[in-house]
DNA sequence: GTCTATACTGTGATAGAC
DNA sequence: GTCTATCACAGTATAGAC
């Protein structure tokens, strides 16, 4: 009989304390923002002395790389989820992509900076954190291909007019949905540029 | 005889100094990223110490809402500047409006970083500054009009088009021309969306 | 390994003298 | 208007207790 697989309760447990600062610094964000994320305001809500997170995290700016790297790990758990659910006509599976991206933005604003925007001003992602991100575009670019999107650039284009429709929201009305209204008309217009079949979804004008 | 206009040499002269302060600032932050502009630097630069900036500026972000106004105002002449050499095909004349927009992007990051993205964490521009950024927008919705496109949310989307591109393009690939390259490209397929006349510049692929 | 205590440096900002 | 002096607060480094 082979041995139990080792429970590391030191790894754990350090584990648990560097989910639970994060944790600490997402709702202080979402209170008040990335720039209210301060070493002071987390360290007093985990109980420690500011000095003592630099046990867990090199900077503060590692603090904010833990958050970039969660979102998108977050973000990619929610596109596995969604892949089975994803409609078969090309135009409304490629319509439902990008509407599972918009509500992921939409619900949680402050991680849609942190994600997408460099509002950190000198904060640049890991790799290590960088990597979820990258899982998801691979995974976007196999869907697409998968209902016939597949030149250069396609996937690239699409990004920019999602990113585009929502920046525009969140920057000049955040909590409405002048811009992110767009998404389908923008969508349908994106499928007649790289040839997809099957009728808009909405009639022009 | 009428007197002549009296030249008020004390707001010349204080005028002139807020314009050293918001060059130095420029100078700092092209050089360092928007980061890099403290106060202490500033003052240096234009021979003061760091607490005299208070008499021209109510606070940092104030330097940053100058710098903001100055962005928009420059961008609203070039605009007015160019209106008169728009070609005449509406495509043609699409086109050209977009890519000056994204030429006066590129060709000083840090600048579009601050006019577009919320890239300093806490600061929100005035109206006073905000209003060149509003004449730009009502510019370009009129010479949209001009060319027949003139539906509500059809300027939205076009900007947030191209918002996107530029965006990605700076956050991705600094210098690159990955994502720029398919401003043609992109609004060929916004022309064919809101119905403009007259052939494709480009083929499709 | 983990936390505390203390201290250093740099930041934006204020008060008051000249 | 500009200066000097000073403040409160930030992120961070280090030494040492457990």
């Amino acid at each position: 009989m082979t041995a139990a697989p080792k429970r590391d309760r030191l790894a754990e447990r350090r584990e648990a304390t560097r989910a639970e600062i994060l944790n600490a610094a997402w709702e202080i964000a979402r209170a008040g923002g990335l720039a209210a994320v301060t070493l002071r305001e987390v360290a007093a809500r985990v109980g420690m002395q500011p000095p003592s997170l630099y046990s867990h995290f090199a900077s503060k700016n590692a603090i904010y790389d833990g958050m970039f790297g969660q979102a998108w790990a977050d973000y990619l758990l929610v596109c596995r989820q969604s892949v089975a659910s994803v409609p078969k006509p090309p135009r409304k599976a490629l319509l439902y992509m990008v509407q599972t991206f918009v509500d992921f933005a939409l619900v949680d604003p402050v991680r849609f900076q942190l994600m997408n925007q460099r509002m950190v001003i000198d904060f640049e992602p890991s790799a290590a954190a960088y990597a979820p991100s990258v899982q998801v575009m691979t995974l976007f670019r196999d869907q697409l291909a998968r209902i016939g999107v597949s030149a250069d650039g396609d996937a690239d284009l699409c990004v920019a007019i999602v990113g585009g429709l929502v920046d525009a929201q969140l920057a000049n009305e955040p909590g409405g949905q002048r811009w992110t209204a767009q998404l389908p008309r923008a969508m349908d217009m994106f499928a007649d540029e790289v040839g997809l079949p099957a009728p808009r979804l909405r009639r022009r004008r």
